[in-house]
DNA sequence: AAGAGGCCCAACCGCTTCAGC
DNA sequence: GGCTGAAGCGGTTGGGCCTCT
């Protein structure tokens, strides 16, 4: 591969280029020329590499060019439940610091994360018609998404279900120290999470009562006649089975 | 079949932080 | 300590693709 051979950094050159900037999709030529440039000259000092590669792309775009598709150890495809729930829960941790985040899920970009969040997450918040940052939700997921996630990996590796299934033990189940933080911290993760409140028993004894006869649901429950309650529909093919269900709604809508 | 609307993701933008002088 | 350029980070956008009507 040759790199244009033109003088790097000199004055000229760099005006010429500035004038004549690329933008948008990379080419598969554009992405052989800056793998083989760090390939040669490795990562870092974005602007020089820009320059002396001939690739007319900032550094700033070559730099997430390299760390958000070319990368040898970037991993591509879907998010799987695991890596869901480390999501949920570093987020609920850290908010949007999307790198740090990153950090614990090797081979996920930061973008890659963002993205996830913004698509996957905000959307179902909108489906439950409250803010992502709301109290609201960040129960909704702590005592309903959050143990079904479990649920599901446990499932899947064949560990039984029988077992306590909480926000401490799920962060057990997949947290792993950041880089920074190799020695994990007394007051762990999981003692964050205050007890489910008291509204989660109340709706699973009168779903109990209506199953008997012996008791009906809310009443907006009873006479909507609606199984989806005129909500939104949801995507199983993004959350898996019935992560969400009406009576999840009717919970989160009592917090 | 085709148009509309929504979803998803790569890439850009602007701000902040860091490092060297 | 202040200045400047580079790098990093989070927010936003544009466009391709898919699904629905």
């Amino acid at each position: 591969m040759e790199f244009h051979g033109r003088t790097c950094g000199s004055a000229m050159a760099q005006s010429e280029e500035e004038v004549d900037l690329r933008r948008g999709p990379w080419t598969a030529e554009e992405d052989l020329v800056l793998m083989n440039y760090v390939a040669a000259h490795g990562e870092g000092r974005w602007n020089s590499l820009a320059r002396c590669s001939g690739l007319r792309r900032t550094g700033k775009s070559c730099r997430l060019r390299w760390l958000n598709y070319l990368r040898p150890d970037v991993r591509r495809g879907n998010i799987t439940p695991e890596e869901q729930l480390l999501i949920l829960q570093l987020h609920s941790r850290w908010g949007n610091r999307w790198s740090k985040i990153a950090q614990y899920l090797p081979g996920r970009t930061d973008n890659e994360i963002k993205n996830y969040w913004r698509t996957r997450v905000q959307k179902h918040a909108k489906q439950l018609r409250c803010d992502v940052n709301s109290k609201q939700f960040k129960d909704a997921m702590t005592y309903v998404w959050i143990p079904r996630l479990v649920e599901r990996i446990r499932a899947a590796s064949g560990v039984s279900t029988t077992a306590p299934v909480g926000p401490a033990a799920e962060v057990e189940l997949v947290m792993k120290p950041s880089p920074e933080e190799s020695s994990t911290p007394s007051s762990s993760f999981g003692a964050e999470f205050p007890p489910p409140p008291p509204v989660f028993d109340t709706f699973a004894a009168a779903v109990a009562a209506t199953q008997s006869g012996e008791g009906e649901l809310p009443k907006w429950w009873s006479e909507s006649g609606d199984t989806d309650l005129g909500l939104p529909d949801f995507d199983h093919s993004v959350w898996g089975d019935d992560l969400w269900s009406a009576e999840d709604i009717w919970l989160q809508q009592q917090l």
